[in-house]
DNA sequence: TGACGGTGAGACGAAATGCGTCTTAGTGTC
DNA sequence: GACACTAAGACGCATTTCGTCTCACCGTCA
């Protein structure tokens, strides 16, 4: 099993916990899942889950929703390589991100079968946390070209733009497709947050 | 919505909630479905619930398999027209039977997210059940050539054999390629049901 | 109109399930 | 041998689910 010559670094406790959550997830959806479920699948004891997760289910599935943006942002970090100016950034986040959301199979299920519960977290009780993990990840990158402060908000409003427009689709603006992102980041953010660019 | 000039024959309360089973069968898999959720899906009361199947989940998930059976054995019994040879009929049956099987996203789910609650309705729980509604279903098509004793125990045999090799596939017979499955009939099935013709 | 069957809503007690904490015993490490 | 960590599972409590029941409502038909 946990061969000492194999590639993967021997997951943690922890990750195996998050990941059994994650199965669980997928086959059972958040509203049917038990503390047992989760660490049966881990092969953990319940004991063993409440000491990691001091808490219960909520800090667990706070911790899971966390990892998963952060793989999220890992990923779309992945793409955003080798770019020098602003809007190529911001037009690379956008579509890259929407991408994403759009081919996460997960996402889309969760969508389908538990509404509620996935808009929530796309919403009212995930954005903040989305936005403060988008934070983290992206601004080192935008820090190159606009003061942190400016940044902050810049990531912000991206985050709020794709998931807005990831939920409900618009006729004029298709956030995946390189061309339209471009032609509404140069209209409706970069004036924003480089006026003094407005005008070129 | 229930349009008087829609196509559909308005389906019967018991289809309406046999439907809302399989939906949320899919959406939860068997073991976390409650009886509020079949009703709440449905749109029925608990109480009409039980007034349709006293004796409750278990009684319902009998009805609802019997209803899947039934559906499985008219699409089977679709593909058996004018076929005016035993060892035809039984190598279209096999092979149709495999192919329905092997392509059925339902039940593939099932054995990824449920293996023993899928295999007991295939083998210990299931196979009984099976069989009676293949007897039903295949006995007027099979007694044109064999008695109607020899014809239920043909019967028999075939649906344990497809079940067996789907289960579990052998390296030497693949029931859904005609020309194995021919092969097997010709070897196995026929000289005991037609030892008149073995040698022939 | 009034009887009647079918239904939704929901109350009710009983049973089952899930939760969170705790104790115990086992295991590997230092 | 002390120690940290864990699986297993018992315990009491809260919640959910079950199965039954009553009642009000609605459409149908006499």
């Amino acid at each position: 099993m946990t061969s000492p010559a194999s590639a993967a670094p021997a997951p943690s406790v922890e990750e195996r916990v998050l990941d059994a959550a994650k199965v669980c997830i997928e086959r059972w959806g958040m509203a049917k899942i038990t503390i047992d479920d989760i660490a049966n699948e881990a092969g953990v004891s319940r004991a063993t889950l409440y000491r990691l997760f001091p808490g219960g289910k909520d800090v667990l599935f706070e911790a899971f929703r966390v990892r998963e943006l952060e793989d999220f942002f890992t990923r779309l970090a992945s793409h955003l390589d080798h770019i020098d100016d602003l809007e190529d950034l911001l037009v690379r986040v956008v579509v890259s991100a929407t991408e994403e959301l759009r081919s996460d199979q997960h996402l889309a299920g969760m969508l389908a079968s538990e509404p509620g519960e996935a808009l929530t977290s796309l919403t009212v009780d995930g954005l903040p946390r989305i936005i403060r993990i988008a934070t983290v990840f992206l601004i080192p990158l935008v820090g190159e070209y606009v003061p942190r402060r400016e940044a902050s908000r810049l990531v912000e409003f991206l985050a709020r733009m794709v998931i807005s427009f990831f939920l409900a689709p618009s006729d004029h603006v298709d956030l995946g497709d390189a061309e339209s992102a471009r032609s509404f980041i140069a209209t409706f953010v970069l004036p924003a947050f480089q006026p003094s660019l407005a005008s070129s």
